[in-house]
DNA sequence: CGCCAGTAGTTCAAATTTGAAGGAAGTGGT
DNA sequence: ACCACTTCCTTCAAATTTGAACTACTGGCG
């Protein structure tokens, strides 16, 4: 309203400090949510985050430190929480060969039959609770937002 | 790319699980660095956003259930935190007047100096660390994405 | 009034997270 | 080969978080 637009331009002009706590409450309420939905099937979002990774990964094996990385983890959290999924029989520990210093997270046969079994009621919970509500490029836009700070991490 | 697109269309078509994991690991990313600084002047965010809360009512004092909502708490972890708050003289339980079963949680003097204190720094990081990253209309389409997501979860 | 289901917070034990400290192994200079 | 320095991960104690009782109070109903 105190800008002068050309054309129909937004109706609400955020204030920059009002979208920073909607979007850290935002955050929590969701994740909140989504944990609360995972661990009805036995498996918090962390550990699923864990197996996901390996997942993805060449053979399904990741070094411990690289996986403390993308998990955003100390490396004492990241030891907790494979001791947790080994305990579980989902991850085994090796010796990394390059480095003897290094350890390899990999998941077992049994970790990879337990993500298959976690994945979809998970994919239609995220899908529900966050997918849903990307209207238009707000996928585009948000990952370049994502982007962004991402880079100013760094 | 797979795409035919009539006319300059997003660069990016960003597959909606990629934007999942980037916004997952990017908000982890970012509440780790902004907490670290605040730790630094020796408050934890969780600390802050419950001074924000109480900074914010009327006359600086919330029902314990209230601030629970609001902080997306437990009610357990709201009594631990608003104990420690307490034990650190800034903030005081009160018995509510209207109804005896409830408290509330009132910010001391000591509390509102604290909070003030705290502010200018930790309103730089987020300025940093968050706002820079929003370009052009982004804060509004974000501030719209994150009311939808809100919809959804309430 | 007296009972009772429901509400508001707390407490306790167990699980998780943090941060500092330690142990084992690589690396580079001498 | 040896020593100082770094990297990788684990361990330990303290702080936090969770979830299931538990206490105190309310409001409504017979």
């Amino acid at each position: 309203m105190t800008v002068p637009e050309a054309g129909p331009g937004p109706e609400t002009a955020a204030r920059p400090w009002d979208v920073w706590q909607l979007f850290f409450e935002t955050t929590a309420r969701l994740t909140t949510e989504i944990e609360a939905r995972l661990k009805e099937h036995g498996c918090s979002l962390m550990d699923y985050q864990v197996l996901l990774l390996l997942w993805n990964a060449e053979d399904h094996r990741l070094r411990m430190g690289e996986l403390a990385q993308r998990m955003v983890f100390s490396p004492s959290r990241l030891s907790y929480q494979i001791g947790v999924l080994e305990k579980r029989g989902w991850v085994r520990r090796r010796r990394c060969p390059q480095d003897a210093r290094g350890l390899e997270a990999e998941l077992t046969d049994e970790g990879l039959r337990a993500f298959r079994r976690l994945r979809p009621a998970h994919a239609r919970d995220v899908e529900e609770l966050f997918l849903r509500a990307l209207e238009g490029d707000d996928a585009d836009r948000l990952a370049a937002v994502m982007d962004r700070l991402a880079r100013t991490l760094a």
